[in-house]
DNA sequence: GCGATAAAGTTTCAATCGTAACTATTTCAC
DNA sequence: GTGAAATAGTTACGATTGAAACTTTATCGC
């Protein structure tokens, strides 16, 4: 491929899709954010958390490749929910560095309001569409992560060192 | 619709809609942002700017609606670009609160450099797409956009006043 | 075992972002 | 015209976030 024909799309930004794609994931985050926060005081993180570790105990490392957030990220939630007594800590014996986390009987009964409330969100926001689409949004959305992920992959090599 | 059988869908994090949109619209945008500050020194708020006023002179005001960031965001990032000598104000004889930013020579030329890089970054993490895939993906986008925006308009007046 | 290196989590710090307060100008009611 | 309310843009401030440094415990080579 020559450099000769490449400017056959003109860039507009609302065209383009990282953008767009920003852009509405920002509105889909506000919305849910500001229902999660007046709702159950929870911040966007403290509410993933809870989420994941409803499916059982684990420790911040396990959370943080089930979350796909920052270590830093995952204390300051769990410090912030052990605080108000919806997670409690327990002793790791396999290692005495990290604590398995899991609900209380108040963070149990916070998930069985909010799990509910945040599929009817979801709804809301994505129910206009039938199951093909939503397959084809899933689906694109993981070879997406692959593309991106792969890109940030090339470039933490090409970069210096 | 009764409350009978309601949780026939069990909350998983990772199968969670909002949840993966963030997920992978942030790992896009890191890819982009960090393509734009090594190769052109630019913040994503900064390089909007450039690709929206490339199409023409225009006010700050303009630009908010343009790109739907923030009038802080936009002022900010003028203020850089002006500083760097990619972009000048010209009064607004019709108000003169505000004033028509324009690309100069050397922003002019900038942009011809990061159009290009721009089209070709998306190819990379979309490319694998074929038109029907990304016709349906901008489809979704923009209803999720509206069924979003209902919501947070929604929130705003439910909530307090 | 013992010292070096790695890993789990926390704390510190700097960057980014948006709300609120502020300045300057404009618009509108009268 | 004149004062009140609205608007364009900036500045100040608080919240959130991740990188880097740090502490504690584990692991690995010998």
């Amino acid at each position: 491929m020559g450099s000769m024909n490449e400017p056959l799309r003109k860039l507009r930004l609302d065209e383009f899709i990282p953008y767009r794609l920003s852009y509405v994931s920002n509105l889909v985050s506000d919305a849910i954010a500001e229902t999660y926060r007046s709702l159950f005081g929870l911040r966007i993180p403290e509410w993933r958390l809870v989420a994941v570790i409803a499916e059982g105990p684990m420790t911040q490392q396990q959370l943080c490749a089930r979350t796909h957030m920052d270590k830093v990220t995952v204390s300051r939630a769990a410090a912030a929910l052990v605080g108000r007594g919806l997670l409690e800590r327990r002793a790791n014996d396999a290692d005495r560095r990290s604590h398995h986390l899991q609900l209380t009987a108040a963070g149990t009964d916070l998930y069985e309001r909010i799990a509910p409330k945040a599929l009817q969100l979801e709804a809301e926001i994505f129910g206009g569409f039938d199951e093909h689409e939503l397959k084809t949004m899933e689906r694109l959305l993981d070879r997406v992560e692959q593309a991106a992920s792969a890109a940030a992959r090339r470039q933490e090599q090409g970069e210096d060192k």
